[in-house]
DNA sequence: ATTATCTATAGATCTATAGATAATGC
DNA sequence: ATTATCTATAGATCTATAGATAATGC
């Protein structure tokens, strides 16, 4: 039954990215520790020896989610460096993105749960928007640095509720159209 | 026990209303159908005489949070009649708005849980964020409607994002500054 | 007679803990 | 000896239904 220190390490690191993938995909009420532990191929008893509590896991895998996103992001940007913030929004606002929640941004696929949660939780994801909001930044088409963040922060806010809207219609051409308007805005910006 | 049927109509229209505040407030599956009856003054066991399930009194109370909430919209126009986006703008990304959130933007107070739902509920929201984007559309200083159509959809959407992410993050400051940052980019825009 | 609302409950969850088991690591 | 993981369970939920009750409305 017990397995070696290094195994237990990667059994946990499991059970963070089953926890980030299924938290996205269901909603933090959605899916229950019992079925996170089953999907990371453990029983659920063994939990609470790994973590303090639920949303000490929602904690770690919101963060390990938004580091994930922003490689993603250092690796779109690589394919199409001309122009990083087109690279970085197209990918963000396409259909892809849209219909893959288990792997696309936490706060999108979180988001008002987020806000009723303890700030255990809010402190690992203020902490990941803060660094998404200052990867952005430098790539925004402002002049001066203090127009790139404001930008940057609309930027951001822009995509997040497109991503979230656009799931949330059953209007297919409505969910599209919102996209594409957000897209061509945030990159048509001075 | 048994009530006329004009006190029945105002009682399903109260449950109605709890909910829309209640959902808001605690998520879809943050609060139960037990607990919303009795927020409305009524026994559970009476619920499913008046409602067919818990989705199909969410579908009704998210058209009616977004009913009360373009009323909203209508007021604070009145109220600053020389600059409609701005009095709408104003009124959405304020720090009133973001601490009252059972009485806000159901879109921001149910963001993704509405994607994971059934399209009773997602046709409802179909209808009321398409309305919401139309009485945003003529009151965009774009030029012709075409350009008004995509700046709502575009500021509608920075609305919403703007929202929950305002209302995630622990640092107030960041929670200001995302606020003020959309509000400007949106009042700014051509 | 009809029906709005009630009490009670089925059956399935949920988070968290207790204590046993069996393999690792000193 | 320590500990990673297991089984089992407590106690509190959850949605939905069954059937009783008592007042309305024909």
């Amino acid at each position: 039954m017990k397995v070696s220190k290094q195994q237990a390490a990667q059994n946990r690191e499991r059970v963070v990215e089953t926890a980030a993938k299924l938290f996205r995909e269901h909603g933090y009420n959605g899916i229950g520790v019992a079925d996170l532990m089953k999907a990371a191929g453990m029983t659920h008893g063994g939990f609470y020896a790994k973590f303090g509590s639920k949303e000490a896991l929602l904690a770690e895998a919101a963060a390990k989610a938004i580091e994930v996103s922003m490689e993603d992001w250092d690796r779109v940007v690589a394919k199409q460096p001309g122009d990083p913030l087109r690279a970085v929004t197209e990918a963000y606002l396409s259909p892809l993105h849209r219909d893959q929640i288990g792997r696309g941004c936490a706060i999108a696929a979180l988001g008002p749960e987020l806000s009723r949660l303890s700030d255990e939780v809010r402190d690992a994801v203020t902490d990941g928007v803060s660094k998404q909001i200052d990867k952005l930044t430098p790539i925004m088409h402002q002049a001066d640095p203090q127009a790139q963040r404001q930008s940057a922060l609309a930027a951001y806010a822009a995509m997040v509720g497109a991503l979230v809207l656009a799931r949330a219609v059953t209007d297919e051409k409505l969910s599209a159209e919102m996209m594409d308007a957000v897209l061509e805005s945030i990159n048509r910006a001075v």
